[in-house]
DNA sequence: AAAATCACCTGTCCGC
DNA sequence: TGCGGACAGGTGATTT
């Protein structure tokens, strides 16, 4: 669930709890979570120091300090930061949790584990070795236009590949092909220049959106593809008939087979 | 080279 | 009531 939209937001909130507070201690309750760092690492490289801003790549968060140390997030499906002081507001999987200044802590909350903490140094470099590409807010359209020229995949794929345009998952990408009247299994590379436009500004415009509504999906329009996905008979939100129910790249897909070509 | 498949995980929901 | 199975959805490895 969390994806680019979901992820900004989890940014702003913790633009407005963690920063800037010290860190004094970090707890590791499940190991799972730790990529390429342990619970001694992350106190040694931590403890001391403070948070002191955050940055968002495709669905990668990464918390700066003071210190040489980042600390990158990365929230699976169910992953979520939770801050708090109150004991009895201890969310319910926190996996690792950093106890704060004035008695706050952040717990790196993540039912089913799939998320996972990495401690570095160097940003680009991590980018690199992980083969993130552009985020999908950031990137320029030529670069977009080139990215879809050069695929031979078809749209969904190529908008959930995170090595070509970071961000995006799989509720979103439908959203987006939704919006721009295309198949999800329509061969990228032969889209139209016009066509080209017309997507890099839904996939814009898409997410800028979901981003101003908190993610929220319970607050989404009612012309908009989401909502339709957990109703028992989804139907095209501009009337076309019942939205087609199927699976892309072994992802759950909803589309309208009327309106998108 | 792309797409399908499975594995990783847990909680919820459906049907028998 | 209870239990098995499907499903949710991001990613990475493996197979087709």
């Amino acid at each position: 669930m969390p994806e680019l939209p979901d992820v900004e937001v989890f940014k702003r909130y913790l633009e407005s709890t963690v920063l800037p507070k010290s860190i004094t201690d970090v707890e590791v309750t499940d190991y799972t979570v730790l990529a390429n760092t342990t619970q001694p690492a992350l106190q040694r490289e931590l403890v001391g120091n403070a948070f002191m801003s955050v940055q968002r790549h495709g669905k990668q968060l990464f918390l700066h300090t003071d210190g040489p140390a980042i600390l990158a997030m990365h929230f699976g499906m169910t992953g979520k930061p939770v801050y708090y002081r109150q004991p009895e507001k201890k969310p319910e999987h926190p996996r690792v949790t950093f106890t704060l200044e004035e008695g706050y802590r952040l717990a790196f909350d993540c039912q089913r584990l799939l998320g996972r903490i990495h401690l570095l140094k160097d940003i680009d470099a991590f980018l690199r070795t992980h083969e993130i590409g552009p985020d999908a807010l950031r990137i320029d359209e030529g670069d977009f236009a080139e990215a879809i020229q050069n695929s031979r995949s078809g749209l969904k794929s190529l908008l959930m590949d995170q090595t070509r345009i970071a961000g995006i998952g799989n509720v979103y990408a439908d959203e987006i092909l939704f919006r721009a009247h295309l198949s999800p299994r329509h061969k990228a590379a032969r889209l139209t220049p016009a066509q080209t436009t017309t997507l890099y500004r839904d996939m814009k415009y898409v997410l800028e959106q979901a981003i101003a509504q908190q993610a929220d999906r319970n607050r989404y329009p009612r012309t908009w593809l989401t909502p339709q996905r957990t109703k028992k008979s989804p139907g095209c939100p501009r009337g076309c008939g019942p939205l087609r129910q199927g699976k892309v790249n072994g992802r759950t897909t909803y589309w309208c087979p009327k309106c998108q070509e």
